[in-house]
DNA sequence: GTAGGGTTAG
């Protein structure tokens, strides 16, 4: 048995040695053991605070089963060493072991420090209610609360207030505490102010103005005082306010200015991002890497991409800070940078030298690829990903539903919820699109429904993918009725339902609702204008169309691009106003492009104009001579005015020059002149004989107890433009018209143009079963194989 | 308390 002197001087010494080891530093943990497996070897029971120094080296270089271990071998171990274990706990996120120990402390044993303790791991792990649930139980125990106590609890009561007296209530409680003078406390207590204002239940003015109340009698700011009241105004949308309130600060805070800049990026005033920017480098304010991500950030949004080159170089050049944070999270944003231009091997370049990447730079980089549609070198990236999250499989879905390949995001989507992921309104969206480029009526009704359940339908990315889903699967109704009922529509809404009116030949109604669009204060963009153009086009509406083109620019200051002018010729060409198309093409500001021709061209074609025809093909031909498509109009052409030798000899003409596809059209398979128009949707002067066959054809399907896919067109029409209702329909109509003419048994192949949607599917296998023919129909790269009712879909080659 | 990666419309 030793005596009380010895164990005095053992303690001491071990005390010492433990004083050595610093806890982050990693070596303390083997130190901390050695002295340790010298106490249990010479006998000696650590107590007091050579326990509670253990414990705390051991949970903080990441031992806390030793610090367990420890805990459980003490007889009695006290406050400290439970208030220790708590946090340790806590830190790592499990929250029901820190309980355990904080219920299995009698009161008389607790302290105001073991509660804060408790309450701050609550507030740590996001459990708001806990937290303040506890701070009441503490008081009403007779606990007095200190600094760290109202800290703790306010940054808990900041994370679930919504009315007014919450923070009233506490703000009391502060003053009377008397702890209303230590700054964190009053920075904890402007914060829930300010989150206040943002619930969507308060009036976010009033609580402002007590935010501000408070920030003005404070007796000192710092950092964090500044930064939180002016991401307060930033989250109010009152970035006058914060901009104002930053104009007061004398002190050079450099994350006050970084939330300020942050905060014009996120409401998209990129310019006032950069303009605070330069002021900031002009006075000296510190730069980091917060700083110039956000300010790339606006480069890429903003349209300055020379300035964010010119950045990537005087940061390359100055190897301004080139620590790892900095690094990482600028090249993150330069990435997006250099792929929101177009130079998406410049961004790999980037994501290549980077030393050290984590997920954002891998989805920065992902989106780059999927944005040129570079899908295969996408889906590689997609595989060889590290780790994946929500949004990894948000860009993949999209990016796929994009670039035309419907089934598989659909598919990837419903892969990611077996995978137990909860897909966000992006998500949705994405699967959205792959249904209406499926054209799956089915589907997206599903999704819709599902939609509706989960609360998710007033979501406007989602709603904007449902307007064109419903549209481009044939019910035009159907958007409408989603257009009508969402909560808030942007300009994306508006166009899209100008577009679904438009694709159905109700010329009139799109440029009603075009109208009321601008009466509503909505401006239109370019977008805008493209969509209204090609409704005019498909219905005829020359003059409108003439008068909206010039408007773009006049009203608008929109400078048509050259798509705008594509549409004109279009527009032009339908109509056979050939010499307005000419003028369209000598009143272009630059040197007509592909699109151009490419239009003039297909307008030829419907109106077997040979001659113009030719020239815009020769064009093409020299601007793309391996273009198929180029091929494939001429032939049309020619095909339309039976000049089949011609035809023959584009056909010549491409297979000399080693152009791999073959022309667009059916009619090497079938002998039939009327098959060539069907597979595009223009103007034909046979086009009202289609409609006679659609009547008959529908009423054969009613026979065979089908509901022809034809009902909309035939009701829903306006009568004055019927026929080029019609016309726009012809991909659709298309499929009955076609087959009706063709001798049985024979194949078809319908090579452009055409959008395989849920009720052109339909069409397809009532046809094969009632006809019983065999149909292939190839769709881009996929056929579909209609055989006996069924269909079977797959890779063309 | 500040940053970087996404979506929908033609």
């Amino acid at each position: 048995m030793r005596n009380a002197i010895d164990v005095r001087v053992l303690a001491n010494r071990y005390a010492a040695q433990l004083q050595l080891c610093c806890p982050q530093n990693p070596s303390s943990f083997s130190l901390a053991r050695t002295v340790h497996a010298h106490m249990i070897v010479s006998g000696f029971k650590p107590r007091g605070h050579l326990v509670n120094r253990l414990l705390d080296i051991y949970w903080k270089s990441s031992n806390l089963v030793y610090a367990r271990q420890l805990f459980d071998e003490i007889p009695n171990p006290d406050a400290v060493a439970r208030t220790t274990l708590i946090t340790a706990y806590s830190n790592l996120g499990n929250l029901n072991m820190a309980r355990e120990i904080f219920n299995g402390t009698p009161l008389n044993m607790r302290d105001t420090i073991f509660y804060n303790a408790m309450i701050t791991g609550f507030s740590h792990n996001v459990d708001g209610h806990s937290a303040i649930g506890l701070f009441h139980a503490m008081r009403r125990s007779n606990f007095r609360p200190d600094d760290f106590t109202f800290t703790s609890v306010l940054s808990a009561l900041a994370l679930i207030v919504d009315n007014e007296q919450q923070c009233g209530q506490m703000h009391g409680a502060v003053v009377k505490s008397g702890t209303g003078l230590v700054s964190s406390v009053l920075n904890a207590l402007l914060s829930v102010y300010v989150k206040c204002a943002s619930s969507p239940l308060v009036s976010s003015s009033s609580l402002m103005a007590s935010a501000r109340k408070l920030f003005d009698e404070m007796p000192q700011r710092d950092e964090l005082t500044w930064t939180t009241l002016i991401t307060g105004y930033v989250r109010n949308d009152d970035l006058n306010g914060a901009r104002e309130l930053l104009d007061t600060m004398t002190e050079k805070l450099g994350v006050a200015w970084n939330a300020m800049i942050s905060g014009y990026v996120h409401h998209g005033l990129f310019e006032d991002a950069l303009t605070l920017f330069r002021k900031m480098r002009f006075l000296g304010v510190e730069l980091d890497e917060f700083t110039y991500t956000s300010v790339i950030s606006a480069c890429a949004n903003g349209g300055f991409f020379q300035l964010g080159k010119e950045l990537h170089a005087y940061i390359l050049k100055n190897e301004l800070n080139p620590n790892h944070d900095f690094l990482l999270s600028v090249s993150n944003s330069l990435i997006t940078l250099y792929w929101k231009y177009g130079k998406v091997d410049g961004a790999r370049h980037i994501f290549y030298e980077m030393p050290v990447k984590d997920i954002v730079s891998w989805n920065a980089i992902l989106s780059g690829y999927v944005n040129a549609g570079r899908m295969e070198e996408a889906k590689s990236f997609f595989a060889q990903m590290p780790e994946k999250n929500l949004l990894t499989w948000t860009v993949m879905i999209s990016g796929l539903a994009q670039n035309g390949f419907g089934e598989e995001g659909l598919n990837l989507f419903n892969r990611m919820r077996l995978d137990g992921y909860e897909p966000c309104d992006y998500a949705f969206a994405g699967a959205i699109t792959a249904c209406s480029v499926l054209g799956s009526l089915e589907n997206g009704r599903q999704l819709h429904a599902q939609l509706i359940h989960l609360g998710h339908d007033s979501s406007l990315s989602i709603g904007n993918a449902m307007i064109s889903m419903y549209a481009r699967c044939g019910v035009v109704e159907a958007a409408r009725s989603v257009f009508l009922t969402m909560p808030f529509v942007d300009s994306v809404s508006w166009n899209a339902m100008i577009a679904a009116l438009g694709q159905h030949g109700h010329g009139v109604k799109a440029t009603e609702l075009y109208e009321q669009m601008l009466k509503e204060g909505i401006l239109p963009d370019r977008i805008t204008f493209l969509t209204v153009l090609s409704a005019c086009s498909h219905s005829g509406l020359v003059e409108e169309g003439r008068r909206y083109f010039n408007s773009m620019f006049e009203n608008y200051g929109i400078t048509p691009g050259e798509d705008h002018y594509a549409r004109m010729i279009d527009l032009f060409c339908r109509a056979g106003k050939f010499s307005d198309a000419k003028n369209v093409i000598d009143s272009m500001p630059c040197k007509p492009g592909a699109p151009i021709w490419e239009a003039l061209l297909a307008g030829c074609r419907i109106h077997g104009n040979m001659d113009l025809g030719v020239e815009a093909a020769e064009k093409l031909f020299e601007l793309m001579p391996q273009h198929d498509g180029t091929y494939v109009l001429l032939s049309n052409m020619y095909a339309n005015v039976g000049r089949w030798n011609d035809v023959a000899r584009v056909r010549k003409l491409m297979r000399d020059r080693g152009v791999k596809k073959e022309p667009a059209c059916s009619w090497t398979e079938v002998e039939n002149k009327v098959h060539v128009f069907l597979v595009d949707d223009t103007v034909h002067p046979e086009v009202l004989s289609v409609y006679n066959y659609l009547e008959e054809l529908s009423l054969e399907m009613k026979k065979a107890g089908y509901v022809p896919d034809t009902k909309y067109v035939l009701h829903d029409m306006e009568s004055e433009h019927k026929e080029y209702a019609l016309a726009t329909h012809s991909e659709r109509l298309a499929v009955g018209f076609g087959l009706m003419k063709l001798p049985p048994g024979a194949t078809v192949r319908v090579f452009k143009n055409l959008r395989i949607c849920g009720d052109c599917h339909n069409a397809f296998k009532f046809m094969s079963k009632v006809v019983r023919r065999e149909i292939v129909v190839r769709d881009g790269k996929r056929f579909h194989h209609f055989k006996n009712g069924e269909c079977s879909c797959g890779n063309y080659w």
